[in-house]
DNA sequence: AGTCGATATGTATTTAATTGCATATAGTAG
DNA sequence: CTACTATATGCAATTAAATACATATCGACT
C-alpha cells in the first residue's frame, strides 16, 4: 500500500526487478529463471520444474540453455535415459548461485521497504 | 564490475529497475517516462523532449497520455497554437513526482552498491 | 532386446508490442 | 486572416517475443 486512504498515490505501488546481465546487455538470470532453477534443485527434474511453473518443457529447456550459454558455465547436470527418462541436477555453481540470489532478494526487500516508505511519504503530502 | 579479473562472474553485472504500478499490474512510470517528463520540464516542450530522447513525437505523446490516464491526474499542462505551435509544462504534481523519483534513484543506487558487492563476493569465491 | 519417460531441438504459428504514416487542430504573431 | 509549428490522434505496418507442434534420442530396468 502506498499511503493513507484517499491519498494521491493510494493505489499505486512501487515495484522493482533485479537481474544479471552480460557485457552485451543481455539478461542472464532474472526472477523467472531463478525460480526454475530453484525448482530443479528441489525436484531433480527439468520437466517437473516446468510443470510446477506451468511453462512448457520446451520453454524451460530453452531458458536453461540460454542462461548457461551466456554465463559460460553450466548450472545443471542433465542425464538422459533410464526407465524414468532422465533427470536434472544442479552443479556446485548452480547451487551457489541460487543461494546467493536468495539472499540478494531478502536484502533487496529490506532496502526497498525503507525507500518506498520515504517516496510515498513525499509524493502523497 | 563484478569482482577481480578472471573471476567467474567477471563480466556479469547486476542490474535493477524500479517503476510505479497500479492495482491492475500495469506499469505507470519507469525510467523511460521519467526521463521524458524530466526533459519536458527542462525544455518546456513535448516535441523537444521527444527529439532529445530520439523517440517519435507520436510515441512520446502516447507515453504521457497513458501515464496520466493510469495515474488519474495530469502531470503536464499542454498548450496548443501560437507561432511556435504550443508548449508543454509540468503541473505541480508533475514536478513533485520527478523530484521524488530522482531521490528514489539515488537511494536505490546506494543500496544496490552494497548488495551487489556482497553478492559477487559470494558467488566469485 | 524392448519399453518408458525425460532430455533435446528445429520449425511453424500466434500474439503482442512498437513504430511509422498520415492528417487534423489550435491560436498567436505578423 | 494567413502562415507556422507543436499538440492531438487514428490506423496501418513492421518487428519481436512467446507459444505450440512435431519428432528424435538416450539408457537404466525388466
Amino acid at each position: 500500500m502506498a499511503g493513507p486512504k484517499g491519498s494521491k498515490y493510494y493505489d499505486i505501488f512501487l515495484k522493482f526487478k533485479v537481474w544479471l546481465e552480460n557485457t552485451e546487455g543481455e539478461s542472464i538470470l532474472g526472477n523467472g529463471k531463478f525460480e526454475l532453477i530453484d525448482y530443479i534443485d528441489q525436484l531433480g527434474s527439468l520437466k517437473a520444474a516446468a510443470d510446477k511453473l506451468s511453462v512448457s518443457y520446451r520453454k524451460a529447456w530453452g531458458m536453461i540453455k540460454e542462461t548457461e550459454e551466456k554465463l559460460g558455465f553450466p548450472l545443471t547436470e542433465k542425464h538422459r535415459g533410464g526407465q524414468h527418462g532422465g533427470n536434472t541436477l544442479l552443479t556446485e555453481e548452480g547451487k551457489e548461485l541460487i543461494e546467493a540470489y536468495k539472499e540478494l532478494l531478502v536484502e533487496f526487500d529490506e532496502a526497498i521497504y525503507q525507500i518506498t516508505k520515504k517516496f510515498f511519504n513525499k509524493v502523497n503530502k
